[in-house]
DNA sequence: GTATCATATGAACAGATATTCATATGAAAG
DNA sequence: CTTTCATATGAATATCTGTTCATATGATAC
């Protein structure tokens, strides 16, 4: 794993001790692999104003219901979106507004010069 | 494509219109498809304060020189860091400040509540 | 009850991706 | 100019991931 005979000791030995646990720095990695799917963030950003049903957004996007479906829940295990049963559809929407500012970030880096 | 038989035509018309363009999207997915995976998360994590040389980032994360490289390669690609010569080794540090916002907006997510 | 509508889910397959290994580049030291 | 050090890169491979297809669940209407 010596990746270099140059010595960096000194400096590494501050950084371990500063980086956050491999638990956290894993379920970040997790959480941003969530909004690094086309799919899933055209999801998101149609669910920026209003909730919308699954066959509504399956509509929106030109998709099977089941591949949105299979996203939804994506985004809802990870906790992105929420959803409410009305009748027989079932209604999503954003969980929180982190959501709103992570892809505002996203879009921030993009557009900026 | 037609997933349902109820009628959502005038909630997904005005949604159309104001859904950004299917690349902009796409490069929203792409960026933060960057930020998911464990190493650059880490690689990333570790630039925060200081620069480092490519060996010292190995030699941290306890991986290959190679597969760091590869990695770097990614990040650079998407503009999250940059890179300088200094002798023969090579120093990278974050390119702006987006990463440090949006890496910070999920840590928020992740640890609330 | 049975039929229909809306959604969820499991298996399978195709495409993407991270690491490894071997090697190339490129700068400094001798 | 040869050797060594630091990094980059290409090909190969194993793993992961998104969509499709078929089907299951669960609620409403008749």
């Amino acid at each position: 794993m010596k990746a270099s005979v140059h010595n960096h000791d000194e400096a590494l030995k501050d950084l371990r001790a500063k980086m956050p646990d491999d638990k956290l720095l894993c379920d970040l990695g997790d959480l941003f692999k969530v909004f690094g799917d086309t799919t899933r963030i055209k999801i998101l950003y149609s669910l920026f104003e209003f909730e919308l049903c699954v066959c509504a957004i399956a509509e929106l996007l030109c998709m099977t219901q089941s591949a949105i479906s299979h996203q939804l829940k994506v985004l809802k295990t990870a906790k992105l979106v929420k959803s409410r049963r009305e009748g027989r559809t079932i209604v999503y929407s954003l969980a929180d507004d982190h959501v709103r500012s992570i892809i505002g970030q996203g879009y921030e880096h993009l557009t900026e010069e």
